[in-house]
DNA sequence: CTGTATCCTATAGGATACTG
DNA sequence: CAGTATCCTATAGGATACAG
């Protein structure tokens, strides 16, 4: 995270949560830890490929954190860090905003 | 707008929002309409082609309007619409939340 | 179960030149 | 000034197979 430019604190921001999948992983962690399938099962459509990628970024940005619990089968749990949850307000809203767009956007039929 | 898939809302809102220079460009028109040239030079780094395809699709999603005044030479300016001025807070939010971090950051050293 | 490694395609996005 | 049209490269991201 340190070696990202920051030109602007709003792509800053962007540059950490807005790609693809990232803001959708860490809004599903809002409620709690979950275990990695589990997490990957709700993003629907995600491929593992860019499932490992998306975590693997948002734990080096510090917004996520993963825990190894030494079992068999293996399990892995992510959960949001404190700084991640700092974001938890403009997560919500900007779910809420989408919500309302497009309940509007049906209205309108 | 309408043929947007909205699986999720938040994933909806970062459709419309989440591209690498929207927000940027709604950001810097929440003071108010600019004209295209300036609005463009505040954008720094932008190319010329993304700079037209960026304000086309947020043109199309109705979050800003285009004037066209009917001057020599020719002149546009873009403001926000109602709906594009509804993203004020949250667009505030993610900029303030990213300056923040990026402070605690420095701070560390 | 969790994660890695390839391979492949589609898209993002920049540079440049040009038009009304 | 505002915008279009090309061309080109880098990256995002999916599918699949495999490993611990």
């Amino acid at each position: 995270m340190e070696n990202k430019k920051y030109e602007c604190p709003l792509r800053f921001t962007m540059d950490l949560i807005g790609s693809k999948w990232k803001s959708l992983v860490l809004f599903h962690l809002l409620k709690g830890g979950m275990r990695s399938g589990e997490l990957q099962k709700t993003l629907k459509d995600i491929s593992n490929k860019m499932f490992t990628q998306t975590v693997r970024e948002l734990e080096e940005d510090q917004l996520i954190q993963r825990r190894i619990f030494p079992e068999v089968p293996p399990r892995v749990e992510y959960e949001l860090t404190p700084l991640g949850k700092s974001l938890e307000d403009i997560l919500i809203q900007m779910d809420d905003w989408g919500r309302n767009v497009i309940e509007d956007i049906k209205k309108e039929r």
